[in-house]
DNA sequence: GGATAAGTTGTAATTAAATTACAACTTACT
DNA sequence: AGTAAGTTGTAATTTAATTACAACTTATCC
């Protein structure tokens, strides 16, 4: 809980002087954190000390601690919020609260993801015969993108967005092989038997997918991302968003489990790129 | 500007001690807002005044004030600083990079995009007769990702990535449709041929891409992304995250134009999925 | 209603932290 | 090589915060 709440809410439990100090701090709460103890307790009419113990009944270690706290508190006030976009929304107000939730989105993703797991896919990966990705509808252009990532590290690796091709490449899997299957829900019920499939056939099945749904249950590791989607427009925004860096998360440590000489190739890669492309001094 | 992003700003402006000191506390800000000067410079391996020194060349009137600005910018929405991920950098620690770097660049790019030519060109795509979305390498999934968008909205709409077919669409587009030219670069020849195909037939042409490319020289309309990429890595990450939420944009400008009868088409479409699915009752 | 104990507050002393002044050193330029 | 500008560290000083303790207030019990 923050320190501002705090001092609201435990304002009973205050004596009569920290009652004193608790006001002037949430009557000018920014120029106490660029106040003294002396300064405060002047503008309280207390003493130091009564401050200072203030502060430690908000359980911090002191007045330089309480400060730091109260600052975060305050600045805290504006931190990216998933605004809902509004029937009257002009192109500030839309392209602002996008952003804005997109950024929410990555923020609440990145304090969810479980960092273990994703060192666990990254073993996985860097220890495949062959990569598939698979996903449909929305989530296809996010397979389709894992695809072009892994396509330059010089491994074997496949992306199908038809479902009859990826059942194929299912069935012919085998030990070895790792199979990413991508849904933001995890309901989809053709990804859910690619994924069983795979997995009767030996591959390591690694979902992108909802924590508990029902393609989470037929893979072997589960990334989830615990993004909260603003389901009024119908479209999946902030989770795909989430998913392509999970992929980046994904191939950066696949790259650096490879090592540097690994990385020389990369280079080529993208040199090989320059031929089809006009110089960068040629406008 | 916070101060994270100010100290990874002025990195070249400090000294080699002041330099330490940056880097120390780049590694660890959350431990730093609870040092001392005196513990933070034994960390950095200077002595005190060069840490008080570092403070005040970032404007701040000494440690306790450095502290409270710090402790603001790691609670503010914007901690986010484009740090590079290194050779020797752990799951967590490039995790959290990735992360940091892709809503530093969203932010950045949140700031550069120019409202006015987003309004355009949503003017543009609602009046459309048929929308086509072209990407090639990296930008074809986000090409892919609007298609699956704007098809949703019951336009006319395509999506190639190969040029053979791009430039067959481009030829026999007319007045009245709109190409969407997706390049990171803006440098890709075969795609500012399309542009240029598809203008020469009386076509609308958008670009996302790089403002002042050879691409945006062949558009009618240039919606630009500054977005600060990584190029150590070799990899279009945020750039491309960047595009997405543009094209988020634009799909959410559509949709208000189009107005609240329209929006329960996008019902319809979501339901109609519904069959493919599990029920969320199901498990 | 007074005595005592628990709790509250302030003064003064102490300790800890941050800053300043200055000297030594390093670097870049003549 | 010599000098000036800039950088860094040591030691002294100042400032801020905390502690110890005493005075006072309030509540409780006989």
């Amino acid at each position: 809980m923050n320190v501002l709440e705090k001092i609201v809410n435990s304002v009973n439990s205050f004596s009569k002087s920290e009652r004193k100090v608790a006001d002037v701090i949430l009557a000018n709460p920014q120029t106490t954190i660029h106040s003294s103890i002396a300064a405060l307790a002047k503008m309280a009419d207390v003493s130091e000390p009564t401050v200072n113990r203030f502060c430690r009944r908000l359980d911090t270690k002191g007045f330089p601690d309480f400060k730091l706290h109260l600052a975060q508190s305050l600045a805290n006030g504006t931190p990216y919020v998933n605004r809902h976009v509004e029937e009257d929304d002009g192109p500030e107000a839309y392209t602002a609260k996008i952003f804005e939730s997109t950024m929410a989105a990555l923020d609440a993703a990145r304090q969810n993801v479980d960092i273990n797991t994703i060192n666990r896919a990254v073993d996985v990966l860097t220890q495949a015969k062959k990569i598939s990705f698979f996903g449909l509808g929305a989530s296809a252009s996010v397979a389709h993108d894992a695809q072009n990532k892994f396509f330059r590290f010089n491994v074997p690796v496949v992306c199908f967005d038809d479902i009859v091709m990826q059942r194929m490449s299912a069935i012919n899997s085998s030990e070895g092989d790792v199979v990413v299957c991508i849904s933001h829900t995890g309901r989809t019920k053709n990804l859910c038997d690619i994924a069983a499939i795979a997995r009767e056939n030996d591959a390591t099945v690694i979902g992108v997918t909802a924590y508990d749904s029902p393609l989470a249950k037929e893979c072997t590791l589960v990334l989830s991302l615990d993004v909260p989607e603003d389901t009024d427009m119908y479209m999946p925004m902030a989770s795909r968003v989430a998913q392509l860096v999970l992929i980046d998360i994904l191939a950066t440590g696949f790259t650096l489990r490879r090592g540097t000489k690994f990385r020389e190739n990369l280079k080529k890669v993208k040199d090989s790129l320059r031929g089809s492309r006009f110089e960068k001094k040629d406008f």
